[in-house]
DNA sequence: AAACTACATTCAAACATTAGAATATTCAAT
DNA sequence: ATTGAATATTCTAATGTTTGAATGTAGTTT
């Protein structure tokens, strides 16, 4: 496997937690697992757009699913997932404090 | 600001790490700053492309920079970016190591 | 087995990102 | 003022991401 590879590999976590649903959904697993019915009862976004996302996130092994009955369980593969987003947002929160970075709408 | 708009915002901030050669960037400015000059020949990369990267992390707060005569020194904004880079590195070879994640050339 | 519930997949249009090529800017030295 | 060195910006084609709409699948109940 070589540095490339592994950045490569990186990126594409980072890439996986690049997008605003993505990160409320690590938000509604942090406690504990939840069935998709309960996340989208939880969320603004409809079921099949969830389901898109969440199956992202299975590829990327950030979550994991079991099946139980008719529902399907997700959960955060790692609890070191919630400690990289606490600490990203914790930069976050110090960049807009100092005035470091300009609230232009997020994208820019 | 809402809840929405941080998620945004964080996402943002996770988008600019979802790139190997900022991920590498990050890696050479582990220790101290640099100039782009020895970035540049460090890495595998134009300049021009590096300029590039270097101006979007400025943009997002993740990097800062400053002038001394002719070369520009760049360094992390934040400890916690390593920290954070890190924590997720490990999530990837923990994940990696328990076979939970194809290497499908990174990009699926 | 038909109907229902919970969830997943596929497709396509809109949109965003990436990197090379060309060009511009900034400062320093002459 | 010109030249040279270091870095930045702009443009563009190729590629990747996101989302709604439509449809598919697996398990359950009757």
């Amino acid at each position: 496997m070589s540095e490339q590879q592994l950045y490569e590999l990186h990126a594409s976590i980072c890439q996986t937690l690049a997008n605003p649903k993505r990160l409320e959904i690590i938000t509604h697993l942090r406690d504990g697992e939840k069935t998709v019915g309960e996340l989208t009862e939880a969320m603004q976004i409809s079921q099949a757009n969830l389901s898109q996302h969440l199956a992202l996130m299975r590829q990327k092994g950030i979550v994991v699913s079991r099946r139980e009955g008719l529902n399907i369980y997700y959960r955060l593969s790692n609890p070191k997932i919630i400690k990289a987003c606490d600490l990203m947002r914790q930069v976050l929160l110090e960049n807009l404090e100092s005035g470091a970075v300009l609230v232009e709408t997020a994208r820019a």
